[in-house]
DNA sequence: CAAATATGTAACCTAATGGTTACCTATGAG
DNA sequence: CTCATAGGTAACCATTAGGTTACATATTTG
């Protein structure tokens, strides 16, 4: 899919920020994004809790489309997808143009300081 | 503050995230970002729920640290922060370069086709 | 086939979220 | 001063989230 016709409507915004808004899940996918097409089992050492806990986090990933998997016989390959990130960081970049070139002042600073 | 010396620890960033994760606070962020300066009145017409549900909302971003306020007399200004967002859309074009650079394959899209 | 492996589902518990109503405090205007 | 306005706190309720244990299923392997 060319990148620039993937949008996420307002309810995939919403799964997209709620599933980032873990660590754990967060770790998940940084474990996967560097180990693609581990299964299921490679990432469950990484973690303190039970594999069931892990398998609730990477559903939580993958109904945010974050993450996708293949299954291959009894195993589950799974990969990162970068379309739902590079969609907010596309919106962000434009919505937010004028923050990101510094055009606007620091108003948390100047409001604090009180200068 | 200068830019790139703003960082987000782990909770903060769970923090950011989470304040996005609904449609009802990302609304009221915009709003106060086009309105700097904004009081809280200001605010409640544009929503259905309770001036209370509001001040929740408000309150969850302010602990984001993505919307600060300056309290003047009676009322209260409301401004965006935008040194979180700047924080986190400066670490995703680190961590995500191979990506956003277009380099990697669409996974997804690979496996869901079969191609 | 039997047993080990990889994964998935169900049911349950606790804590956090998202909302409400009722009440309280502080400030500005007449 | 009186009262309307702007805001905040407390207590409550229903739903969701994050985790658990126990059990079930499918696939390899010996």
């Amino acid at each position: 899919m060319r990148d620039d016709l993937y949008q996420l409507d307002e309810a995939a915004t919403d799964a997209v920020f709620q599933a980032l808004a873990s660590r754990e899940r967060r770790r998940l996918l940084d474990l996967i994004r560097g180990n693609p097409g581990c299964i299921v089992a490679d990432l469950l050492s990484a973690f303190e809790m039970s594999r069931i806990g892990v398998l609730k986090h990477l559903r939580v990933l993958e109904e945010a489309d974050l993450v996708v998997s293949e299954k291959a016989g009894r195993e589950r390959r799974l990969y990162v997808n970068t379309l739902p990130l590079r969609a907010i960081h596309r919106r962000w970049s434009d919505e937010f143009d004028d923050f990101w070139a510094g055009k606007l002042l620091d108003l948390k600073d100047k409001i604090e300081t009180g200068s």
